[in-house]
DNA sequence: CGGACGCTCCGGCGGGCACCGAACGGTCGA
DNA sequence: TCGACCGTTCGGTGCCCGCCGGAGCGTCCG
């Protein structure tokens, strides 16, 4: 695929507004997504298809129901480098595709909830991501040495919450830091940040909240992340 | 700007042959990327109008000559990390605007020169890029911990070259691995490449053959890359 | 000073594509 | 088994945009 054809998949606000929504991680149906991005369902099947055939989504067929992610962590990193340079890059009006319309990424922004913690694909993000992120580099769980390294004592404090130094390899970075939307701060990327989401929910700290991105903490959450990173959670 | 509209910049097989062309780090006028991309002056124009309203293009006017060159490391980088994830995408042909035509960036490796010895941006590529970066690793002055990173002693290695500290502060990564197209592996980025691939020119280690990106290590190149490196490039 | 040159603006053309509504088939629940 | 629902396919429409050629303007050089 060429430079052009994967821009040119992302070049479009709707397609591009299908992307940024599974950037939670989560497999959507192909009907959810047409009502996010505001289009008929028979608009949203033939751009699903061609991100589908370009790769940067995979699909799932269930009974009548499409599920759609994104393709891969690979995937999620491109979108997301994309969208941090697209938010340091001038806002130009223009005649040109980037007319703001109301299907922006700025809706995301709006509700309290998903700014306090949310996923982040396969991580945790938010205040609450921002905050995890803050207390792992304060207490020397991750350092950074030009990009964030996962240290040896992070690798003991992962392995006390059950996660397995089999966990972390493969060809993934350990440890990624990934621009915040709403807080403009980095917080924890890479296969030690989704280990860690994924233990967050095994343990109860985090819940979905509906079907969104957007979670709530519990108050065992709010216990843990106090004792294991001094991080205060709000109610 | 919009994940779409910076998308919609690169979308197009024009103007993604003008960035990648760029990519070498250079200033080139709108008539040669015109005459590059195979379209007539006034198409240029017009591409690349939009391109520095979008803020990838920097343009400097000078007498009746309009250089262009990329925005900045930055967007160098953007556009890199954009296309080593098209080049790991499967191929789609289809209807889309994908349609490989003769204007790819596969023409880049045609010339033997440049698979030899390039720019990459504003570092060194190709097989001497490759080497030098294989030499750095083996020789501990960067190392690969989940990214790469400069190690003391490659700071020490640096200074003897006359490359001072103050040099590779900034907001860019000292190191970064940049992933070269014609070896498919990684070589050297970030303010240390830069830095050494500015040396490299003024120790006249390499030389530019004619106007392209394509270089010439020169006999003193190849006697200080023995002694320094233990990199043997044959003539 | 005149001509060559580099670039830009303008009008026009053609194609691609984003979008919709209607019709259809497959799946699930009553 | 029948109806509601989800998704896809197919025409059709309108718009955007990529492209060109020609005119115009400024710059450089002989």
């Amino acid at each position: 695929m060429s430079l052009a054809g994967i821009a040119g998949l992302l070049a479009d606000r709707t397609r591009a507004a299908f992307c940024l929504a599974l950037l939670d991680g989560r497999a959507w149906t192909a009907g959810e997504l047409a009502r996010h991005a505001g289009v008929s369902p028979s608009t949203a099947s033939e751009h699903l298809s061609r991100l589908v055939a370009g790769g940067l989504l995979a699909e799932e067929r269930q009974g009548r129901h499409r599920y759609l992610r994104l393709a891969g962590p690979d995937t999620a990193t491109m979108i997301e480098d994309l969208c941090s340079y697209a938010a340091g890059a001038p806002d130009v009006p223009g005649p040109g595709a980037a007319a703001a319309g109301p299907k922006g990424l700025r809706e995301s922004g709006r509700h309290g909830a998903e700014a306090r913690a949310r996923t982040c694909y396969d991580h945790l993000a938010g205040r609450l991501g921002v905050a995890v992120a803050d207390a792992a580099l304060a207490r020397g769980l991750v350092a950074d040495d030009a990009g964030l390294v996962l240290t040896p004592a992070g690798l003991d404090w992962l392995a006390g919450l059950g996660v397995t130094a089999a966990e972390l390899k493969g060809s993934r970075p350990v440890v990624r830091g990934c621009l915040d939307w709403t807080e403009r701060r980095t917080h924890l990327a890479g296969a030690a940040g989704a280990a860690l989401c994924r233990r967050a929910f095994e343990l109860r700290w985090v819940e979905r909240i509906g079907t969104g991105r957007a979670l709530r903490t519990t108050p065992a959450g709010r216990r843990d992340l106090r004792e294991l990173l001094g991080i205060e959670v709000p109610v």
